[in-house]
DNA sequence: TTCATATACAATCATTTGGTTGTACGTTAG
DNA sequence: CTAACGTACAACCAAATGATTGTATATGAA
């Protein structure tokens, strides 16, 4: 069932899923900056190996990171096509919002 | 703990974790385009009038309704303030990548 | 006043989430 | 070859989520 964008619902709840946890977003950011593996990231946060490896994944099935495998590591790189998915689907609920004030000044332009 | 735009990460994730529900979206849109009371949208969802009553909190606990209470109503509205916050802190993402990439471009311009 | 409506809220329950530890496997360095 | 490293994955656990039903309270209409 496509939404919106070739998004699923499914999808893009996978996607703001993944982005309300803080530990994901920063992991999104340092990606977006520079690759990273997953140790490395792990090593940044006071937490298990395992535990970042999962945050890694919510993102990767969200889209918003890619991993890529390097001999025995997986490098993690931001995806920004997948950020500029998210900022579509918000810049629709700001159109709708415009359609209403829109036809309110249209109202009140009647008199 | 200010992060951005005002807001801490605990705001972040609530934003973020509200829009993550098809529900709680689709609440959203009505209530952008056209201000709703919450018997008026749960009679739009096949669940009991208690979830959307949930669903309704979230979105507003999270700032992207106000509920404003008239009568027995309470009426609910989309608020797009909060939607450009999100997509504000959705655009830092981008920035990031941007940096990067201007990086790269300036090293192989070194040649 | 009385009754129907709109909301609030508690208790309950199954499922998901976010974390842990432990084990196994592939890859690289010595 | 062996040892260390990087990752994958299963099992487990506590807490949060998404839904339900039931009860209480406030408002509006007759």
């Amino acid at each position: 069932m496509i939404v919106y964008e070739g998004l699923t619902s499914d999808e893009v709840d996978r996607i703001f899923r993944a982005l309300a946890d803080a530990t994901r977003r920063d992991i999104l950011r340092r990606t977006m900056a520079a690759e990273a593996s997953v140790s490395r990231l792990a090593a940044a946060y006071d937490m298990s190996f395992a535990a970042v490896q999962k945050h890694v994944a919510v993102l990767d099935e969200a889209g918003l990171v890619t991993k890529q495998p390097r001999g025995r590591e997986r490098i993690i790189r931001g995806n920004p096509e997948t950020i500029r998915k998210a900022q579509d689907l918000l810049d629709r609920y700001e159109e709708i919002w415009r359609c209403r004030i829109d036809q309110l000044d249209a109202l009140l332009a009647e008199d």
